[in-house]
DNA sequence: ATTTCCGTTTACGTAAACGTCAATTAAAGC
DNA sequence: GCTTTAATTGACGTTTACGTAAACGGAAAT
């Protein structure tokens, strides 16, 4: 292995150092793909020669990237999803159409969340016949 | 319009009768979409001539449909969904393999629901700092 | 020295979910 | 009867999110 991973700089945790084989076994997702979000511009991670050398702050981008797409949303979603999390915010004007996305994301999410309450109680339901139906059976 | 459209049989709200724009306009979906769905066997509206008429059933199935998509599902996993819902159960095998697709299901909506719930969290968090700063900034 | 791992780049391939014509048909309004 | 309007089928195009293979570069182990 590389200088990367002389067992990852633990002194200082904010100062950790991933491989992209680290953080592909870590979340479960391949390399490729880890790759592919850096094309979109969803990560850039820094470079000891041409090897990609991920950060903390780069994993938790990848952690927010993949809690997005459970979430079903589109890469550039969570592209816009994220540069709220970590922009320094400047102007007022900024500000106030940055709440404004987070009030539109916020609807969406909150969409969703009825959306699974409703399925589950249905998923319920749909159990309960079903064992039902299998006491009738035996 | 067409026969359909004479005011929809209103008298059983069970066989009420909707065409192909009717549906797509109460549901803000391209008839595009739906003709889409019917491909991919998620809807199987009978015909008039070559016309489609949908039944409240299929309207049914197209709201299952929809609220699929918004949770992220794909297609194919709506369709397997949809499936619980209307599928006579035959033996306790089936009902036993049902069951268990019921509980992986459930699992993928509560670990939505609880990145939807960090998510929420968070957008509060970020939105107060925002406030902040702008109260700085006044 | 050479095999063995990673890792990188470039490029083409692909599946899903429609969009977008184009050409027909058929019914409704006048 | 003619025109407008809604619906259908078929085909091709498009975007997103990667997969997959090819070819090459270092470091590490034997």
């Amino acid at each position: 292995m590389l200088l990367v991973s002389e067992k990852a700089q633990q002194g200082d945790p904010a100062q950790e150092q991933f491989s992209i084989s680290e953080l592909s076994q870590e979340f479960d997702v391949t390399t490729r793909a880890i790759r592919f979000y850096e094309d979109e511009g969803l990560l850039e991670p820094h470079r000891q020669g041409r090897q990609r050398v991920y950060s903390s702050r780069d994993r938790v981008r990848l952690k927010l990237i993949l809690r997005g797409k459970r979430l079903g949303f589109s890469l550039s979603e969570i592209g816009d999803i994220i540069d709220m999390y970590d922009s320094e915010p400047g102007e007022v004007g900024q500000l106030q159409y940055f709440i404004e996305k987070i009030s539109v994301r916020r609807k969406t999410l909150k969409q969703q969340r009825d959306d699974i309450e409703v399925t589950l109680k249905e998923l319920d339901g749909i159990e309960k016949q079903c064992r039902k139906s299998m006491t009738h059976l035996d």
